[in-house]
DNA sequence: AGTGTTTTGCAACCATGTTGCAAATAAGTT
DNA sequence: AACTTATTTGCAACATGGTTGCAAAACACT
């Protein structure tokens, strides 16, 4: 049941259990893939106030159940975090594709950030990795 | 004299050569990083429409002279493209580096993007790269 | 200098995101 | 189950970011 992991996740968290956050986390559940602000409030149905929802996923954020997917076009969206973003507020380092196509933006769990060679003097401490192209679906 | 690169610039893409254009462009040519649209307006001091700025780094965009760069935090910025992007739509891949102490955005020009093997049915087109951490200025 | 095209500024508008505060809801306690 | 406290929600109001239409100004060309 979709309902019962929802309530774990939520507990696990530290976090009271509210009909909003359920809702939203059930989207997350239920999609695989990402969603923005918007995506989220439509598919709500309208059922809760926009700052709710801005509120829900700042407080998913801090908590590491989501990860923000920085995109070109000033949307930013966000994510389900698998294995909690090991757990705390050191995030992994992520590879989203972002399709053309279908406008659909995923987290691509099996591809690793390969190692970059940064010039003397700087300090990387998080990678993102953003491809845009054709995803499996759109690829008929 | 920077005024006559400007000027060239200009020219070279066919664009007519206004003072806000010029004024623009001399802002990235002289700040070496990233600018967003608030940095341009400000910097500009007020002296242009916001509109303009708009519709200025519009049309940079389109004529390959600028490319933009996604963040985390919602805003775009924008940042010259040396070699005219290899002139036209088809933008190269970018390792793009933000500074979480100055908050400071470079295009890292020498690092190339590494290949990555994508899952089957993925089309890759473009890809970017977003490093955050500390940059050389502020590593003391 | 004169003419046609392009660009600018203004006003008005919509989308996105934030803050303060009172009312509503959830959690913990007896 | 009722009560108390802490947390969350919705509302209003606001700030910022971005777009569009249109008349006036600036530019390019001869």
């Amino acid at each position: 049941m979709v309902n019962k992991k929802v309530d774990e996740l939520l507990k696990k968290n530290h976090l009271s259990i509210t009909g909003g956050r359920k809702k939203i986390l059930e989207l997350f559940l239920q999609h695989d893939g990402a969603l923005s602000h918007s995506d989220i409030e439509k598919k709500a149905g309208g059922k809760f106030d926009r700052v709710t929802v801005y509120r829900t996923l700042q407080t998913f954020l801090e908590k590491g159940l989501i990860h923000s997917i920085p995109t070109a076009d000033n949307s930013i969206r966000y994510a389900l975090c698998k294995d909690d973003c090991s757990g705390g507020h050191h995030h992994d380092d992520h590879v989203h594709f972002i399709c053309n196509a279908c406008g659909n933006t995923v987290c691509l769990e099996g591809v690793t950030v390969p190692t970059i060679e940064l010039p003397g003097g700087y300090v990387s401490m998080q990678v993102d990795m953003l491809i845009s192209g054709v995803c499996k679906s759109c690829n008929q």
